[in-house]
DNA sequence: CTGAAAGCGCTTACAG
DNA sequence: CTGAAAGCGCTTACAG
């Protein structure tokens, strides 16, 4: 439709068969310098471009990657996914997103749309229901179809045997707990909006471990959990607060100010944030960086090796990768 | 290879031709009900699913549709994404997306991937760098290819024949300029990190057209800009700020945290933010509302307008969405 | 109602 | 070195 000009109608004005001028625009060795010059001169006057779907279709692959994210509207998933991107944009595959919006139901439908040969690979991070149900068998099916895919940030406990990449969510909270430890805080609370998921499970489990007498404040309803919090701040005695998520720590510090309590001195605080909106607010939040596009670039790296079949009969491997800390002003 | 079940293997299976599976599969009227039946049966008991990319090939049609963004980390053109996402993933139509990361060669190269087949219509918001250069040549060039395009968010000034979606970035001003001087506000100032930017104009051009001494603070480098406000608040007579962009928001915001002023008694801010974070923040700032995700959705649905035909012969079309203004407590 | 044939736009053994 | 043929997996006039 929109590229009229084909290997056909070159081959036509050159009096030349289609496979001459493949082979020329291909560079074979087959065919004589004198003749690919001439077939790739008319190719760019005419301005010929192959039909992708076509050379799809002979090569059996679709050179796309499926990637399902569970929101794009998580400033850590967009992040992951500018990772993702800038590493496959740089290689022959392009990303075919969607978004499960943390619903099973949906995350079912776009791995059977991948699964149906639209993608030769694919990157998952599965979706809080799907985390929740358990329901894993979606995902264990694209495997029997010998479709490459990689799981990221949310990893079944159970192992799937597929290849994943995650942080190490237990220790971050440890080293984080240490931190405040150091800077004499004496009674350090949890706090977390996602206390289901498995990596928010994780990251509570690092901070029991640290601690005989825990205050876990964990709610999924946002105004629930800003309430239990300001319970907490109220009682007094919480010098420490670690928060499991965006949302919790962006409740603690609201809740830290409305109280008047100072960052530091008397209460600190480290959570997870956005970054770059982190480095332009006040008071720049202590927090874990998880280095999302890391994590995006890490995975994408790992979907490749295995579509490039250099991981062959290499068993499915588990990349962890490590977070750091930046100290901002909600703790010193 | 993943899909080893085809039209030919089930013909074989059945002892019939390829053309009557393939008709009984698309509910053909020229195939016996009986047929149809046994057919039907086979390839759910094979688990057939037709080759997508054999049958876009044959309609010409990729089924794809690109989008080109200019950074995803940015958390509008993420909720913009979710609009369009959510709209498109209605239709037969998936998505393909790509990130300039705000850089005119990038932009180039997606258009240029996106114009050589590989897609049926294209969403775009410009590169700061494309809008800053007024190089739009590789834009009018798809629409030579036949592509339809929907320009959102960034329009040209000058119009380049597409349809296009955004919100009324001067007036949104001018109520916000409205709302401070109802509550009193005398010295509003307007402060950018957007000054080229064509939205980042008019809004500007929306101030400047509400006072006679008006205050501009705008600068590209954000440290720059937050060295700026900070001065300008330090001067003492500024009593309103309207902020053009999340950052610039941010900024005034912190700027005004760590001078100690009070919002709403001393200062008031309306600017633009992040819905989701700023509602968990401290303060809430006041904020214009652009309903990104409403904007997300206007533009595919003009797409898909166009790609059905149904605006054969009717000209390029602008909408233009209003934006609300959500008050917030750095203003009352 | 069913099937053979042509074709979508390519690539690639194979012959010459 | 060049080209005819077959094929990737479909669909759809056209014959029968």
């Amino acid at each position: 439709m929109k590229n009229v000009v084909s290997l056909k109608s070159l081959a036509k004005e050159l009096n030349i068969s289609v496979s001459t001028v493949s082979k020329s625009l291909n560079d074979s060795e087959e065919i004589s310098e004198q003749t690919k010059e001439r077939v790739k001169n008319l190719a760019k006057l005419r301005g010929y471009s192959p039909n992708p779907i076509a050379v799809r279709l002979q090569k059996q692959e679709t050179m796309q990657i499926g990637v399902v994210l569970p929101n794009i509207e998580n400033p850590f998933f967009a992040s992951v996914l500018k990772g993702i991107d800038e590493f496959i944009s740089a290689s022959k595959y392009n990303i075919i997103t969607f978004f499960s919006n943390e619903s099973l139901e949906r995350e079912k439908e776009c791995l059977d749309y991948f699964s149906k040969g639209n993608v030769d690979g694919i990157l998952i991070c599965i979706a809080e229901e799907t985390n929740k149900k358990k329901t894993f068998d979606h995902i264990i099916q694209i495997r029997q179809k010998g479709i490459p895919l990689v799981l990221f940030d949310r990893i079944p406990m159970q192992p799937l045997g597929f290849d994943t990449v995650h942080v190490n969510d237990y220790d971050s909270i440890i080293s984080a707990y240490d931190y405040l430890e150091e800077k004499k805080c004496k009674n350090i609370a949890f706090v977390s909006s996602i206390p289901t998921l498995i990596v928010g499970r994780l990251r509570e489990d690092g901070y029991l471990s640290k601690t005989t007498k825990p205050t876990v404040i964990a709610f999924e309803k946002l105004n629930e959990l800003q309430l239990k919090v300001q319970e907490a701040l109220a009682e007094g005695n919480i010098d420490g607060l670690i928060a499991a998520d965006i949302e919790a720590t962006l409740i603690c510090s609201s809740a830290i100010q409305k109280r008047g309590l100072t960052f530091a001195k008397q209460i600190s605080l480290i959570g997870y944030v956005n970054a770059a909106q982190n480095d332009l607010s006040y008071p720049k939040i202590s927090y874990i960086d998880q280095h999302p596009k890391e994590i995006g670039k890490q995975t994408a790296k790992m979907l490749l090796l295995r579509l490039e079949s250099k991981l062959e009969n290499i068993a499915a491997s588990d990349i962890i990768l490590n977070t750091t800390i930046t100290i901002g002003e909600t703790s010193n």
